[in-house]
DNA sequence: ATATATTTTTAGGCAAGTCTAAAAATAATA
DNA sequence: TATTATTTTTAGACTTGCCTAAAAATATAT
C-alpha cells in the first residue's frame, strides 16, 4: 500500500493537523522530518496521486479521509507497540519511541489485532497518548496542562506533551510518573514555578515542566 | 549497519551455505531471492566491500566470520519472532513466516534480548528449526527424515523440511504436528509410501511427505 | 581440442527518495 | 504600493537497488 517513506510523511501531516486546522505547509513537514522542502514537494505530489492528501500549489496539504485513516492506523500501531514494549518487555517509557518508529511499519492486520487483544485493548500508550481504534477514531479525554491548575487544585498525571527521552528521564528522577496524584501547594508569581505535592512528597518544579505535564482534574 | 536488502542477501547466502561447503553461486542466490543474476553481482560487490563475504569473480561467494555472525543474528530474530507469534499471538505455524520476514529487520538488541527472555529462551522455532544464540551459534540436534526410518522404528516429530504454508496446512489436516510420536507400521516398496501410527491413529502417507518430516528416533 | 551451452559479469538505463541551486510565488514591510 | 524577505516549486543531479541486453568467462559435449 504505502512505502515506509510515504507512511512517515502521512504520520507527520497527521500530527501537524492535530495542532492546527489550516493547510500544512511544506516547511513544517520538512522540519519535522528533518528533510528539505524540495523533497517534501516531491513526496506531496506522490501522496496527492494516491489520494491521501489534497494539494494545491503554494497552499499546503490536507489529509483526505483515506489519508486520515491510513495515518491513524500507523499511529495505532506505533502506540500499541509502545505498550507492548513497556508492559511485556520491560522497556522504560523513554526507550520505546525509537523501536516503535520501526515496528509501526510492519504490515499485517492480524498481527496488530492480535497484539491489541494480547495487551487487553489498551486505550493509551505509555506517554498517555490515546490509541486510535481500528477505524482510526480516537477518544480524547479531558486533560489540562499542570500549569493551568490553580492553588489547592489537584489531579492525576495522565500524560506528557514532550516525550523526549531527556524529559522522561528527568521525570523518572523526580518520581513523576503517570497515574500519580499531584496537588498544587503554591504558585510563584515571578517565575511561574510550582510547589507541588506528589503522593506524599513535596516538590518544586519549573514552569517549563508544568507546561509539559497533562493532568486529569479531580 | 546493513540495509534491508543487504540483510536479505546475507540470510540467503547463510542458508545456502548450510547445504553445501562450496562457494555460493550467483545464480543460486538469484533464484532464492527471485531476482536477476546481474542484480546479485551488484550486491555481492557491496557485501564484499563491507567485508561480510569473500568474492572472487566467477568463483561465487563465501561468508566471512562477520558475515556468518550477522546472518545468524537475522535468522535468530526471524525465529524468535515466529515463536512469539505462535506462542503469544495465536498465529498458526503456517502464518508466521511472512510476518517474521518483516520483523527480522527491526534493529534493537535490547528488543531481541528481552523478547528471548519473555519467550523463556526457546531453542527451536515453530517449524523445529534451531534458534541461533546471541553469538550466532546453533546447536543442531540429532534428527532424521521420516523416510529413513525402518519398519517398527518410532520417534518424535521434531521438524519440517518444507515449511510452505500449503505443506503445513496439509499436516494440520492430517493431525501431524511437532511433538507427536510416530511409528512406522509398514513400508510399501513400489511407491515408498508409509503406513504409520501417529498417537493412536493409523495413517498412510506418501514418500514426498515422509521426505519432509524430521524425526528424533526413540 | 574444438564447438556449444551455461553462467557470470559489464554496460547502460529506470524508479524512488533525497539533495543543491535557481526560479517563481507569496508574504511582510516600508 | 513598491520593495524586500520568505516560502515553495522546479531543474538537475546523486545513490540504492533493480532491470535488460550484450560481452566475457567457464563448463560441457562432441
Ligand atoms: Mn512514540
Ligand atoms: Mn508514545
Ligand atoms: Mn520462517
Ligand atoms: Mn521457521
Amino acid at each position: 500500500m504505502f512505502t515506509l517513506s510515504e507512511e512517515n510523511y502521512l504520520k507527520t501531516i497527521y500530527h501537524l493537523e492535530l495542532e492546527t486546522n489550516k493547510g500544512i505547509s511544506t516547511n513544517a513537514i520538512a522540519e519535522k522530518l528533518a528533510t528539505k522542502a524540495s523533497s517534501v514537494t516531491d513526496m506531496i505530489k506522490k501522496l496527492s496521486e494516491k489520494e491521501v492528501v489534497i494539494y494545491k500549489k503554494y497552499k499546503g496539504v490536507k489529509l483526505t479521509d483515506l489519508g486520515k485513516k491510513s495515518a491513524a492506523n500507523i499511529v495505532r500501531k506505533h502506540r500499541l507497540w509502545e505498550v507492548f514494549l513497556v508492559e511485556k518487555l520491560d522497556f522504560s517509557w523513554d526507550e520505546v519511541h525509537e523501536v516503535a518508529e520501526q515496528l509501526e511499519h510492519i504490515k499485517s492486520s492480524k498481527l496488530i489485532d492480535q497484539l491489541d487483544g494480547f495487551l487487553n485493548f489498551p486505550t493509551h500508550d505509555p506517554h498517555g497518548d490515546p490509541i486510535p481504534d481500528r477505524d482510526g477514531n480516537l477518544k480524547t479525554i479531558e486533560k489540562s496542562l499542570l500549569s493551568t491548575l490553580t492553588k489547592n487544585e489537584s489531579g492525576i498525571c495522565v500524560g506528557v506533551d514532550d516525550s523526549s527521552s531527556e524529559f522522561l528521564q528527568f521525570l523518572d528522577k523526580k518520581g513523576i510518573t503517570l497515574g500519580k496524584k499531584i496537588t498544587i501547594l503554591d504558585k510563584e508569581d515571578f517565575d511561574d514555578s510550582l510547589s507541588i505535592l506528589i503522593e506524599d512528597k513535596k516538590l518544586s518544579i519549573s514552569n517549563k515542566i508544568a507546561n509539559n505535564l497533562y493532568m486529569k482534574k479531580s
